[in-house]
DNA sequence: GTCTATATATCGATAGAC
DNA sequence: GTCTATCGATATATAGAC
């Protein structure tokens, strides 16, 4: 008996649910929830169709548990940045490609977030510890916009729920409209060629807004 | 016999067709393409299933006419602003506030270009109208940025595409991530009281971006 | 907990009369 | 061109042995 079977079976189990919702974060995020395939599922993971409903029960419970473990994964984004160390400026050009980065390195993610709207977020509101969790998103963000207000180098007149729009717009948008957009402007955004530009673009746009005039 | 039934047979038939695909618009951006059931738009029109295979011949090509007719329709966009007029700050906000409120008014079509990027862009690469079509989105920006640099008032290292993705991206989001962004942060970014001042805002985020300087 | 086999429902697509 | 009725394929979900 090697290493690996020796795992206790609880371990197992929880190796399985984390294979399933594995595969299925891939599944939903490339066909969509209708479009998704149990069957699909089951074969790209190392157990069957019948543990699926075993543990998970239906197909829309599986796609809940995805959509949890994808936005547990984001909380942290905000918390590489060091906030109290940078001038505000500089803070908020960093929270921005923060987000720039942890969107870009996470396509399924993005996708879900889409196929959730297309649902009208119905199992985002379900899930309580979602929308609590990601709500504190702006907490940094409000701090650092209310001490750039202080010094006098931000505009007062934008809450951090705006700014926190301004930025997921632009970083969501080059994951969820990739296709769209490069087949129309011949562009790939997320060309590794085209990275740096675009990080920078993301920080230049964000401070600007804040700190600039303009007619 | 009144002036409806009166109306030639091949009347009828555009009118059906376009009955039709409108419907279907809604079913398609209401559900994604595999969520759409054919039954549903069926029954919400006035023919029948079997007229929908008779003149479509299938549900893929349903779907294709819904994307190209939508696609159709924001041709124009950029028609409405006077270009010369204005000086380059200015056309490059109205072009900006075009953008927007074409997408805020238009749902349906931001929800088919989502569902569309879940697909890859697979139906829109193979719509030739599509892509010529859009790709001249950015004729006009092109001329207004290029005028703005040589007056010296843009800076000159952002093409029209660039700022054409910060237009869209912004736009976008309003209308495709409504669903989650609302939930989570208890704020309708298309809450008509919160228009004006959105709209302002893409404004000064773009002239800013292109005019102003920031760390 | 894990397998094979199967029930049950639904959906896209079609037959054929008029 | 338009209808009703239905086929055939496929998908979610489950039964039951081990």
């Amino acid at each position: 008996m090697n290493s690996v079977e020796s795992d206790s079976l609880t371990d197992k189990a929880a190796h399985s649910r984390n294979d399933i919702v594995e595969v299925a974060t891939a599944e939903f995020a490339a066909h969509g929830y209708a479009g998704a395939r149990v069957d699909e599922i089951a074969a790209r993971t190392r157990t069957t169709k019948r543990m699926i409903y075993y543990y998970f029960g239906s197909k829309e419970n599986l796609y809940l548990a995805v959509l949890e473990k994808a936005y547990a994964q984001i909380r942290a984004i905000e918390r590489t940045v060091k906030i109290d160390e940078l001038a505000p400026e500089m803070a908020l050009r960093k929270l921005a490609e923060a987000t720039y980065d942890h969107h870009t390195t996470h396509p399924e993610f993005i996708r879900l977030v889409s196929i959730e709207n297309i649902h009208q977020a119905e199992n985002v509101k379900r899930s309580k510890v979602i929308v609590t969790q990601n709500a504190s998103a702006i907490d940094l963000l409000t701090e650092v916009l209310e001490r750039g207000a202080r010094e006098g180098v931000f505009r007062d007149d934008l809450d951090a729920v705006d700014v926190h729009m301004m930025i997921s717009a632009y970083a969501c948008f080059h994951v969820a409209n990739r296709y769209t957009f490069g087949a129309i402007f011949e562009r790939d955004m997320l060309d590794p060629a085209l990275q740096e530009s675009h990080r920078r673009l993301i920080g230049d746009m964000i401070v600007r807004t804040l700190t600039g005039s303009g007619v």
